[in-house]
Order: C-alpha cells, then structure tokens, then sequence
DNA sequence: ATGAAAGCGCTAACAG
DNA sequence: CTGTTAGCGCTTTCAT
C-alpha cells in the first residue's frame, strides 16, 4: 500500500530531469531514443503512472476529458440506453462518462450537479426534474456546455435533445380512436415532469378532436414505478363502465399494466412457422398502447409509440461535442420523431 | 465563456488572504462569523465553485471520490441494473461512479483500466472480458482495490462477487430433465468468458447424470447479441430431430430464443381475473429456460434461473468500502444464489 | 482569528 | 536534445 511514484521519482531513478521524463513519456518528442528507453524502463520499474488530475490542472481549465450525466436511474432501459450511445459517441472523441442518479429529486440533482462541476467536467448532459434552471446561467458563462435530455430547460436557454411526445402520445390516440375506442384510459407519470404533460397534451388533442369531451375521467397520474403503475391500472379496470383501451406513458407504466391485464401464460408454439401462423387478433381483451419501446415488446405484441434512446445520447454527444470544438451559435433544440408500432395489442376487432 | 474563478479572487475581492477566503468556504472554522459572510457573497458574486481535483491534489492520493466501473455494455439490463445498485451504495457513502464500457473488448478494457487508474479512482470494480490480470497485481501494492464482478479474476487474488452460475445452470437442465425432456439444446454466450463454460459445466453435470451423453450435440456457442441467438436457435430447432427444449444462458439470448420460437400475439384478456383463468400450459412447443430474469418475464411466462444483479452492485460496494476503511484481510469471494423461476414456458405437458 | 510560504504532480515557457 | 524556473488551485504547515 506504497504510495504511488511521481515523474521525480521516475527522473530521478533513470538520472535525468523531471521535465526530460516528461517529455519521454508523454511522447512529446525531442528525446534521445536512448534516454526514452531509460526513462521508459524506470517508470516501469517503479510501475509508475501518470496523475492525469495533476496534469489538467496544469494545463488549465479546459482539458478535461470527463463528461457528466445526469438522469433518473440507470436501472430504467430509457436512461440505460440513453447513457450507453451517450458513452459510445463519446468514447470516439477520447471523452468518458461520469453518470450520476437523481431518482428524480431535484434537490439530489441540484447537489450532483454541483459535485460534477467542482469535478471540472468538460460538459453536462441533464435528464433533468428540476422545475427551472436559472442558477446554471452563471455556469454557461464560465464555459461549461450543457445539453438538456429528454425535458427541455426552463428559463435558461441551452441545447436540448427532445422527443415529440405531444406527437407521439396524439398518434397513440389518434390509433386507439380508429380502433373505435371512446373510453380510453391514460395513466401518466409524475404529473411535475414536461413529459408526461406534453404527451397528456397530445392525447388530449385527438380525444377532443374526436368530440370525446370527458377523457380526464378516465386519467391517473404519478404512476411513478411499476407497482403504482399496476394498481392504478386495476383502479381504472374496475371502473364502470370500464375503458375499453388504455394509454400508458412510458415503459415502467406499461410494464405495470401488462401485469395488471395482461398475466397470461406463454402460448405454446412448437416452430417459428407454427408461430407465424397464430396470428389471431387481439379479441375482446382491453386494448394497449404505451410510449416506449419494450425490451420483448415484439415478442409480447405489445403496440407502442417507439423511439430510440440510444439516437438521443448520440445526438446529445454529438452537439456537446460542436460546443467544445467551438460552435457558439444559438442553442439548438433537435426533436427526435417517434413512430407507431401496431401489434396484437391494438389488433382490430 | 470566461474562465472560472479561483481562491484568489474570492480573496482579493473581500480583501482575505486565500487561506482566510479558504477557510471560510471549506468551513474549517477559525473564522470570524462577519469575515465568513463576507468571503461568501464575494464568491456567490463571482460565481466561485471549488476545484475538486486541485483540492485532491494537494490533500495526497487517496482523497478521490470516484469510483469506477467496466463492465461489457450499459445497454444490457444485467450491466446496468449491476451500475444501479453500486452506484445507489457508493452515493450513499459520498462516492461517485465512472462507468466505462468495454463491449467485451480486451484491448478497450486494457485502455479504458489504464485510463480510470490514472484519474486515480479510489478504486475499481470490474466485470472483465480479459483472460488473466497479472498485470494488475502492481496496482494493488499502491493502493487502488478491485472488485471483480459476474467473472472472477484470474492470476490475481482480489475479491469478487460472483453468481451460482454452476448451480443455476445445473438446477436448469434438472428442471427440464424432471419434465421428461431428453434432447435439450444449449445456446451460449462467447465461449472464452468463464461464466459460460460455468454454466456449460453446470448443465453438462445434470444431463451426464441423467445419462444423456451427446448433449454437445445440441450446444451452440458465441451467440453474442440477439440476433446471433435468434439465428442460433433456429437453426437448433431446424436439426431432426429437433430439440424438445432449450436452455438459454442468458438475457439476450433468451430474448433471441424468443423470436425465434415465441413470436405470438398477445393473448385476448379481459380483465386480470380473466387473465388468471387462462393458465394453459405450455403444451407442445419448444419448452425454455433461460439464465437471468426478464423485464417482462413474469407477463410473457417464461421460465428463468433468476438473480439479482443490483444486489451484485450493492455487495461489490460493501466489498470496496470495507478495503478503503482499511481491511487488508484476505481477498474475499461472495457468491450469489440463483433461483429457478417456473413458469408457463416449462409447464407440464 | 488571520496570514505567508511551501508544495501536491505535472507541464509551459524559456533557456542552453 | 536537455534542464531550470514558475505556476495551475488548493491546502498544509508554521507563524503571528
């Protein structure tokens, strides 16, 4: 449990300068070959390694490699995958990913967010569940980009990676009403985050497009994890009369509700052409739709609005990485399509 | 995009000296209460945040709060639910984590250790995709520790967390064994990781007891990501004859497994009670089993040897807390249970 | 209760 | 090609 060697160790084993041993390890050029292998040989010895703090603080304030993240909990595929492309563009510009839970507590993300910044993180990327971001102003002027996921800043104006879940939450409607649905049942996360509004706001469109005036009788909100999500689905169900399709909002919510409706046992299919040939609609059984993409959403035949997180933390990555390079053009706001997948779930009567 | 302000500042604008403006903002004490409150709006003014890496620096090696982690890829459930429970510990005790990925890379694993060692992590927990770690037995003499996870080190005592793969495998082929099944296919993942051949082991076990010798020749190996297990297992069921039941050994081949032989719609149901009426068993298809649970596991009724992986996070944190609170006692080996999951995918016939 | 000086490990700037 | 000096932002002495 030594302590570790410093370059005046290594310099001064292979008997020369500390700033000759920087220059043979750090590649910077302009060493006798002979004197690197020197140098080389005893950083080895001794197992020496560089302290890359020691070196970024030296080489001033922007030479971080470190990019923080900043979003609900890993545990949940969305953010998962959201930090897994986020990591992978990254990781091809030389940068690494410092993640970071809030469990959407503002008050956690406000602490995190100010551990990351003492940290000197090159740039931030937020799933944020804050109300507003006023106190990060300061922040941007003293160069540090951010780059607000999934919900957009409020009273700050930064780049920002979006879905259109007002879109996409209409199309959900829009599909059920075809279907010939008038009661439909919507069960919503934390009523506090933009995304649950705007895609409540989206539903609402269709709905009352379609002269269905009396939609919120049939809403349920802060259906944050899968067991609130379930029983609030039960809640709606034993309604009377009960709704003959249901919306669910994100992949935690329609994971609850598949539980809650939809239990059944593993058909049996001998053979992928015995599968394919069962095609049978999805019957009388209360009809699914739910925003998310799911791990066996195919396998299920579960119908969703789909998106692609991974897409985001790329294009998240992709403008952070404009900012570093230089770009000072006015915040831009990239709003990513979703798209409708009908499955057995939403199957015609 | 001025740079940040530093100590000094904070300093010579309410007339301190640093180390007065320092003491007041790390609340050190010895400070006179009026002098404190004028340091602090001095900072708020300048909008002054402490540079943690100088702060780390100067106190000597061992003051970081990072953590970090290697593992295969965040996008996995198994990885990222594993980063979800370490990270949830570590926070807890003023720890942050750095995830890395290495997408079973060697070569990606060898740099990105390299890479967090010299950012000087207070330590390591890693899933490694390596075939041996001699060369991290320097490392630990200076101080870093290492937890493995999921794979166990090799040429290196270190302490790991592990799973039951040998058991939960064994207690898999049992399973369908018990059910009368004969010809079992087995699709795996890479054949060089150690929890394959364990889990290979664990099966082969079971099925040379029951006196099924040419089970290998059901074995199919490799099968990385989904699609190379859908492939797999289609062309597992395509041999005459045709295996009777599979044994998938983990997540994402279970998924591929499911395509391949599962892609039917979802059942009509009503209402949960509905749902309960219709326990059918699986008849007779291909039966399945898979390694790790599912996200939707319960709804699509599909047998699994079942685990825990947040738990695997929350006990690799104990394990590294403990060393950082000085415990230099001998490397310790946790090895987690299994627990077979039945459902209707192995449902009696 | 406050301050001056030194130094953590490294590299930029300027010699030679 | 190599060395010297200074200093990144902070905290640890050690004074006062």
């Amino acid at each position: 449990m030594s302590s570790r060697p410093s370059l005046a160790q290594v310099a001064a084993l292979s008997g020369v300068s500390v700033k000759t041993a920087s220059r043979a390890l750090s590649g910077e050029g302009y060493v006798a070959v002979e004197t690197k292998a020197r140098v080389q040989s005893a950083a080895d010895e001794l197992g020496y390694r560089l302290n890359r703090t020691a070196r970024e603080l030296r080489r001033g304030g922007n030479t971080s490699t470190l990019v923080g993240l900043l979003s609900g909990d890993l545990a949940n595929p969305f953010y998962s995958r959201l930090a897994s492309g986020l990591e992978r563009e990254l990781r091809m510009h030389g940068l690494q990913l410092i993640t970071a839970s809030t469990d959407e507590n503002p008050e956690w993300e406000r602490r995190l967010t100010d551990s990351l910044l003492e940290r000197r993180v090159r740039g931030l990327v937020v799933a944020s569940t804050m109300a507003e971001h006023g106190h990060l102003a300061a922040e941007r002027r003293h160069g540090s980009p951010f780059v607000f996921v999934d919900r957009p800043p409020v009273d700050l104006t930064a780049d920002a990676v979006l879905l259109d879940n007002r879109g996409g939450a209409k199309r959900a409607a829009e599909h059920l009403l075809e279907r010939g649905h008038r009661r439909i049942g919507i069960v919503g996360d934390l009523s506090r985050l933009s995304t649950h509004q705007d895609r409540v706001e989206g539903f609402a469109e269709a709905m009352e497009a379609a002269g269905v005036a009396d939609w919120r009788d049939y809403l349920l909100e802060d259906a944050h994890d899968v067991d609130k999500a379930e029983r609030a689905v039960r809640a709606l169900l034993a309604r009377d009369p009960a709704p003959t399709a249901l919306f669910t909002t994100n992949n935690r919510i329609t994971t609850g509700a598949l539980r809650a409706i939809g239990h059944t046992p593993f058909p049996a299919a001998a053979t992928a052409k015995d599968a394919a040939d069962k095609g049978t609609p999805a019957g009388k059984g209360t009809a699914l739709i739910g925003f998310d993409e799911l791990d066996l959403g195919d396998v299920l035949g579960v119908s969703v609005i789909a998106h692609d997180p991974e897409e985001m933390g790329r294009h998240a990555a992709r403008l952070l990485l404009a900012r570093l390079d230089g770009d000072d053009g006015p915040a831009r706001r990239v709003v990513l399509p979703t798209r409708l997948i009908e499955r057995s779930t939403t199957a015609p009567v």
